[in-house]
DNA sequence: TCGAGTGGGAACCTTTTGGTAACCACCCCC
DNA sequence: GGGGGTGGTTACCAAAAGGTTCCCACTCGA
């Protein structure tokens, strides 16, 4: 126990290695329109340009930065096909598969439960 | 199906029912700091105080925000005890713990992987 | 009067985020 | 020259978010 003079079932603080998981969570998936990126590729919807249609109200400019942000952190992996005009495919990676998973999971609870009365 | 004219197979648009659920997890954890506080109250952190100190780096201002809201959207449950000094602890509803679950297995996924390359 | 504890809010500010509009690259065709 | 397709970037801006600081309420004790 890192806490040797408190009851030792208590910690003093959550533990470090707990805010950095949680803290890279909301950096992959805090952002507006991650999670939906997520979700439409693991239903198979893997062009940018079909990403761009099949969600109604992401820009260009926000769907590409979201984009790089999941494969900078491993959750989807970037193909570029050759020949013309340029095709790009994404996909979720192993780790991307585990994390759409559980999203999923997320979005029945959420289906359950109807919005807070406003 | 909704879309008469496409393949069976693929949908038009990303649907409506997904979006809502989606955008409503983002409204809910998309916040810094959420899943931090959902964590520590699973952890058996309930009171305000407590929290505040528990998690390091977490102003007054926004741990009430954020408590405010998941007692909205009914993850959080808030209840005043009698006495003073004012004393309250807030608890995971039902729909609460099951998503401290979810956030628990995406803490576990995320410590098997590195932070990107800066 | 001061200190302490509990819980919580508001004004202000800086930083961050997301959207708009325009632009870029590579091609094709008229 | 124009149109179209693919994919992607940048400047600018308004809005939102989060932190700081100070304040409030209720009590108790010195």
């Amino acid at each position: 126990m890192h806490a040797h003079t408190m009851p030792a079932k208590k910690a003093r603080f959550i533990p470090l290695s707990d805010r950095k998981a949680y803290h890279r969570f909301e950096d992959v998936i805090g952002c507006k329109w991650s999670t939906l990126v997520v979700a439409a590729v693991s239903q198979g919807v893997t062009r940018p340009g079909e990403l761009e249609r099949y969600i109604p109200g992401i820009s260009t400019k926000v769907l590409n930065e979201r984009l790089r942000k999941l494969v900078d952190f491993q959750v989807l992996s970037r193909t570029e096909q050759s020949g013309l005009p340029a095709r790009v495919d994404y996909a979720l990676t192993d780790n991307g598969t585990k994390l759409a998973a559980l999203l999923e999971q997320v979005r029945l609870l959420n289906a359950q439960h109807p919005d807070p009365a406003s």
